[in-house]
DNA sequence: CTCTTGATCTTCT
DNA sequence: GAAGATCAAGAGC
């Protein structure tokens, strides 16, 4: 296999840079990773953020995968966790951008987010699936399941295949242990009505790279 | 394939 | 006390 340096749980910062792409598996149309992602990079609309998101690469402690699918969430929107104003769990959505916001989700599952614009400005974007290419072996492990689909496939499946809980919220997103990267080329997105939500039901702030067969769930065409 | 349901617990009302 | 930015398993078609 391509990537058989396999990861322990031990934090590996900076060991992607050599690293080839590990995913020479199910034909993806997405590229190599590019360079580091400043957190200026978030310090705008969580609307513009959010698509240009879609294809870059997510990791923590040196494993992850290329983001195939987000949705955009703002105060403004009822759907939001911000939107009734800051709580102790919320308020990391309400101080400046690149940080990262992550929740418990149904009691049993973690949902990792990016936080987004000026501060006060309370939005950030829900990661919902990964195309797995970096620590295979180690989201399997945690998963475990062995299916590449299955692994990255969903906001709670992703945490628990990068290992993520509330340890890793309220963190910076441009330092270890998280690793975010740029895309290098401009992927085909598609829009589509968010996941799981019982308001705001029909904005179509849901995006994913298209085609990928890596999604939580297939946009309707 | 689709639909339904249980698990499990934090947060806010 | 109810709801919830989810997942997996089981039933039915």
């Amino acid at each position: 296999m391509a990537w058989s340096g396999e990861l322990s749980s031990q934090f590996r910062p900076d060991s992607h840079l050599k690293m080839a792409p590990a995913s020479k598996s199910a034909g993806t149309a997405a590229p190599a990773p590019g360079k580091p992602l400043k957190r200026a990079f978030f310090d705008r609309s969580v609307h513009e953020v959010a698509p240009d998101l879609i294809g870059a690469t997510f990791l923590v402690g040196g494993v992850g995968g290329i983001i195939v699918e987000v949705e955009a969430y703002h105060h403004t929107d009822p759907a939001a966790h911000s939107y009734r104003g800051p709580t102790p769990r919320n308020r990391v959505m309400f101080g400046p951008a690149g940080f990262s916001y992550v929740y418990r989700s149904y009691g049993i599952h973690w949902c990792a987010n990016f936080v987004c614009e000026e501060e006060g400005s309370a939005s950030a974007v829900l990661i919902r699936a990964l195309e797995p290419t970096h620590g295979l072996a180690a989201m399997r492990r945690r998963r475990g399941v062995d299916e590449v689909r299955a692994l990255c496939s969903g906001p709670g499946k992703l945490c628990e295949a990068l290992g993520i809980t509330i340890k890793h919220s309220e963190l910076p997103l441009d330092r270890p242990p998280i690793a975010l990267f740029a895309r290098t080329a401009t992927p085909e997105i598609v829009a589509g009505v968010r996941i799981g939500i019982t308001k705001a039901v029909e904005l179509p702030w849901r995006y994913g790279l298209k085609g990928s067969k890596f999604l939580s769930k297939r946009f309707p065409r």
